[in-house]
DNA sequence: CATACTATTAGGAATACTTCCTATTTAGGT
DNA sequence: ACCTAAATAGGAAGTATTCCTAATAGTATG
């Protein structure tokens, strides 16, 4: 896991400027393992900086996601984010939206296994399941 | 790979009619392994049956997708349908929109796994990989 | 085969997330 | 402190999907 600091030196040799705006939302997305959709995490940011827009929020997750300091994975026709950025499986709870991540070391070696047999030249992978998690589970058994 | 006629059948038993633009729908989705967009179908389908609707074509998917006829995936915030319902991964090529299916038979062992870690009940899987194709590759190797 | 019942349809309006636009502000080098 | 380009706020525009409703058409029944 980066430290804000680093992020900030790698940013700024890059040419890119260090704003609180961006400061807060890289805060955000280190401390929680929520994966907030953009909606969420601007509500959270605004508490700290009133005047922080939507369209701020989307465009410094692009820039992390470029920088690949964030993960993005669509649910329901909505983006959600998050710092964890290694291999991993989200599982996605379709009654509640929880997500959690699981690590999984073969899929490194399916990934490799996949791009032999295609051709590919992989850039990304995303392994989702959904289903219910534990606690929405028992609701929906009787 | 299930036949028209079976799969008429178990739909007008469960009390679903059986319509021109559904048999359209199915037998597209049956006889291409190109994952189309909604959109796509419905401009392939225009072609026999001028009046059918968009709204149609999402319909009928979601009771294809429900009876798990076929199988959803999310490509640059547009979903693409495709009737290849086993496990399988996605390779989409980042360039060109093409998508591939690649069978692995790892992938059930690795689901049954996560369920039992993090106590999911998980109902669906997604295992994509974005890259490029082999023809995309070529382009952007000097 | 005609009838009745109700699922399905066409078409367009409404919705929701994301991207785009632009005047203003501000980070960071000098 | 000043300058310049990068970033921002705010809202408008774009786009895929869902929703709404009157009209249509499968299918079971007699």
């Amino acid at each position: 896991m980066l430290q804000i600091e680093e992020l900030a030196n790698s940013l700024r040799t890059d040419g890119f400027r260090i704003t609180p705006q961006r400061i807060a939302i890289v805060e955000y997305l280190l401390k929680t393992d929520d994966h907030p959709s953009a909606e969420r995490i601007h509500r959270v940011i605004q508490k700290k900086y009133p005047m922080v827009s939507l369209s701020t929020v989307y465009k410094t997750l692009d820039l992390l996601k470029e920088k690949k300091l964030v993960n993005e994975i669509e649910v329901d026709g909505e983006a959600r984010f998050d710092a964890h950025t290694d291999e991993h499986i989200n599982l996605v709870c379709v009654n509640c939206g929880k997500i959690e991540d699981i690590d999984e070391d073969s899929l490194r070696e399916i990934q490799t296994r996949a791009a032999r047999k295609s051709k590919y030249m992989i850039l990304k992978s995303n392994f989702e399941l959904f289903g219910y998690c534990s606690s929405c589970k028992s609701k929906f058994t009787v």
